[in-house]
Parts: C-alpha cells; structure tokens; sequence
RNA sequence: GCCCCCAUCGUCUAGUGGCCUAGGACACCACCCUUUCAAGGUGGCGGCACGGGUUCGAAUCCCGUUGGGGGUGCCA
C-alpha cells in the first residue's frame, strides 16, 4: 500500500480549454511528478446541456501539447464522471438514511418567494423536518449542521466558515440526477485523492464540500485554492471576453514550452534572478505554501517575449521543424516554396520573431512571384531624389560578377561613398522593390537566396513604376 | 445584501522583523552595436494602498479603513 500522494484535474467539458484551466492542471503536474505521486484527469461531464464530446478531446489534446498525458506513468485517466452517476446517487441515499439529507419539493420561484417574505437570502430549510420521502420533483439537500467548518488550505491557511451561512444544498436534482459538489466527493473518494489543487473560486465550495467528506466517513483531502487569473480589467478570466483558449495560442506559434514556463510564474517564481528556466527546475522548487494569494494578470506581452526567448534558444533544424505547421497554409502558391531555400534564411529570420506564425509574413517575398508592395513603404522610400539612381545603378553594377552577400553589399557600399550617403538610406529603395517592405530579413542575404535574375527583374519593375 | 479571499513598480514577482538606499523580469524611454527590423549590450523611469498600533527596529506581526476579487444555481 503506497501512500504517494493523488492529485487530481478535474475539468469540464464545457467549451475551450483555457489559460487558467492549463495553469491548475499544470501545478498538479508538477506536484505529481516532484512528490512521487500521480496526477488523475477527470471530465466532469454531468452538465448535460453544456457537454460536449469534442471539447473533452481539446482538454485531452491541450494537455498533451503541455505534456500531459497517458504516455507517462504518473498519469492516470480519463476518467469520465457520467460513468459514476450510480455511485453519486447511492451515496446521497447514504446520506438520508444517516439522517444527513433530506427531501425538498419547492421550485425555484417558491424559495425565491419564500425569501422575500422573510427578507432573507437564500433557501431557508423549509422542508428539515416535514419528513418528504422523495419522489418526483423533489431535489435532496444536505442538512448542514450548526458549527463551524474550517478548512485547511495550503496556500491560504485555515479559512472558518460559520455553517450558519451555508445553505443546506442541493445533492440531487429533481430528476435524480447528481450534483457537482456531491459527485465531485464521491468520485474523489473513490479514486483516492489526497490533494485537491484548484483555482480559487472554488473556494467557497469547500466546506460544503468538506460536510459530504466527514457525513461519508472519510478524511477530507489537503485542500490548496491558487488564485485566478484576471485580465486587464482585473476580472476572472473569461471564454466570451478574453483570448483564453490554449488551442489559439498554439496555432499562433507559440511554443509549448514557453506557455508553460510563462503560466508556471503567474503566481510563483522559480528561485533566483531568471524566470525562463527548464521544466525540470520548477518541479523540483514548485511549493505550494510558495504561491501568492493574489489574483494575476496573464500578460500578453510577456507570453509573448518568452516565446522569443524560447524560439531563439531553439537549434536551426528545431525552429525549421517548428514553421513547417505555418509555412503550410502560407500565402504564395505551394509549387513556389523551397524547404532549402527556406533554410537558408531560417537563421536570420528566427531572431526577428516572436511567435511562429509571423515567420511567413517574413520570407513571403522570396516565394512569392511578385512582392506585395506596401503602399506606405513605397512613398516613403521611392520618393527620395537618389532613389531611381540608386535603383539603376544598384541594378547595373550587380548584373554580371560574382554573386553572394558580400559582393552584393560592396556594390551598394561603393554607391553609398560616392554619392555621400549611409547605407541605412541608400538599401531602402531597394529592399522595397525588393521585398515590398521596409522591414525583413537582411538584404544582401535575402538578395543573395533570391538570385540574379528574379532581383534584376523587380529592380527594373520599380524603376518602371517610378517613370 | 450576505459569506470568503486578497493588497510590493503599469504588469508578473523576490522579500517570511535588521542583509531594503526594496532585487529581478515584461512593458516603456535613452544610448551603444548595426544594411532595415530584430537580437544583444549599457543605463533610466517606476512600487511596499492608507491610518493606527507592537518593537530598539516593520514591506514583513496585529487592528481598522479603503480598494480589488471570488462566491452566493435543481452550472461545474
């Protein structure tokens, strides 16, 4: 009998996996794996009218692309929750026999009249002691009992709740059917937690919770409650309002590796002056008893420079395999694009972005048959007085000769002196024609993979434009 | 309304009574480097919400105020 320590995720499947749901699943990951234990996924698929089969399989998806998954011994599941309802439904039985529920058979409008009348909020106990035997259209409810619960929580401490202030629930709907707080204990007591780690707002669900625990005699699991993740407006991060879903930001290109550094510190931080660290150092510092109890932002912008971090740290052949998704769906037409020609710029381009899918916009000139011309760079640049001579002349002089970067460079370096420019100004006429942008890779080098003939013939085609 | 949680630069955080003149990161600004843009380097801006205690000493402990957040479903 081993006594490692069952952590659990218990999403459900309700729409896109997000930010903050990743994040939790992630602690209890990282816990699983420093502590020796296991972490146990289960859907809880009990909201019929919100369910539905492809958003399990995001959460399932969403988890393997942070590296979770059944692959690895200390994952255990899919578990699905609707496959327990029995075991909900006879635990709340348990319940009223042991006198811990009883039966209720007011609607939703007659509490809410009920509460009016006596000002109070709230289902007030009404049917305690009027003996109901159950049947149709009637919910059962936990008789909470007078007292105090405290919970124990690893990142909070003890929270007291007055039971004064805690309705007597609802465990069972009026069609029998099973309520979260019920079938989430039973199931957490029928597959071993022993650590419950979630985001706050469960919270105030926790001495309800912790009642069902003691009336079903067991010993409630180490609670811990990590605070939620807010947006800029400080709210509880939100599906409808918020780009949350994880599937989004790895369709952007951003690396799985940094979302999870990046979500690891929102609300922690690994020991010393660098937060962008190896997975391996996290599990080994994550502490509970070291997260804040502050609710976080999750910054944008700060994903976003870990991904640069990690993007750049990554080997040529890694980030060449890491745009292939991207390259796909790209704009110039398949037959045009050179998975050679690609690598040759791969290098330049890889530290002049941040997320994956901005590495397109940044060769498409090479693979297009004609540069997209940006109509602001145009103006801007053509519009100079050296602007048609430089052109011509750059033209002329790297028509015939030797052809790589550096002699494409003394080329235009040569006309910069003579005519007492920077070559700062001088390379921007031609990176327009060239590219269309006043923005990219580096020119010679682009230049250079591009070739004499398409270069030649852009050169001509914006002195043309110029008349 | 009621219950609960929380409070360090704009943001994420370090800090657990003296190493704090409060450290790092993102963002922002300046400079350097430079064929554009990045990357890189250097520097800068900027914070302990407020008021009371406790203490020789408080960002750190206590109380209050204010301000945020979460919950308050026959959702999970």
């Amino acid at each position: 009998m081993s006594d490692a320590p069952r952590y659990r995720f218990a999403p459900s499947p309700t729409g896109f996996f997000h930010v903050g749901g990743a994040r939790t699943a992630l602690y209890n990951w990282a816990l699983a794996l420093r502590t020796g234990g296991t972490f146990v996924l289960r859907i809880e698929d009990t909201d019929e009218s919100r369910n539905s089969p492809e958003w399990t399989q995001g959460i399932i998806d969403a988890l393997s692309w942070l590296g979770i998954d059944s692959t690895h011994p200390q994952f255990e599941g899919p578990y699905f929750q609707s496959q327990n309802a029995a075991l909900h439904v006879a635990a709340a039985h348990k319940l009223f026999e042991q006198g811990n529920a009883y039966w209720c058979d007011l609607t939703a409008e007659q509490i809410q009249a009920r509460s009016k009348e006596t000002g109070k909020q709230g289902y007030d106990g009404y049917s305690r002691d009027r003996g109901l035997a159950g049947g149709p259209g009637q919910v059962l409810r936990f008789r909470v009992p007078e007292g105090h619960t405290v919970v124990q929580d690893l990142v909070r401490g003890a929270v007291d709740f007055a039971n004064e202030t805690i309705e007597d629930f609802v465990l069972l709907r009026s069609n029998g059917s099973p309520m979260f707080l019920l079938a989430n204990v039973v199931d957490d007591i029928e597959m071993k937690v022993s650590n419950v780690v979630r985001a706050e707002e469960h919270l105030p669900n926790t001495p309800k919770q912790q009642m069902i625990w003691d009336a079903l005699g067991h010993t409630p699991p180490a609670w811990a409650h990590v605070p939620v993740l807010v947006n800029e407006q400080r709210k509880k991060l939100s599906k409808r309002r918020d780009k949350v879903a994880l599937e989004q930001y790895r369709e952007e290109g951003i690396l799985p590796d940094a979302m999870i550094n990046y979500l690891m510190t929102l609300g922690w931080a690994p020991a010393g002056d660098t937060e962008i660290v190896p997975w391996q150092k996290i599990v080994d510092e994550f502490r509970l008893e070291d997260v804040n109890h502050s609710p976080a932002f999750f910054d944008i912008k700060k994903l976003n420079s870990f991904n640069g971090d990690y993007v750049r740290a990554m080997s040529p052949d890694e980030f060449i395999a890491g745009c292939a998704p991207h390259l796909a769906d790209a704009p110039w037409p398949a037959e045009r694009f050179s998975a050679d020609i690609f690598a040759k710029l791969a290098p330049l381009v890889q530290t002049r972005v941040v997320t994956l899918s901005e590495v397109p916009a940044m060769v498409d000139f090479i693979f297009l048959e004609d540069p997209v011309i940006d109509e602001d760079a145009w103006t801007k640049t053509m519009g100079s007085e050296f602007a048609v001579n430089v052109l011509r002349d750059y033209a002329d002089a790297i028509s015939a000769g030797e052809w790589n970067h550096d002699t494409l460079k003394n080329s235009l370096e040569s006309w910069t002196e003579a005519n007492e420019l920077k070559l700062g100004k001088t390379q921007a006429p031609i990176r327009v024609a060239i590219t269309g942008r006043t923005v990219g890779p580096p020119l010679f080098e682009s230049i250079e993979v591009l070739g004499r003939d398409e270069t030649l013939r852009r050169l001509h085609a914006a002195i043309t434009r110029i008349g």
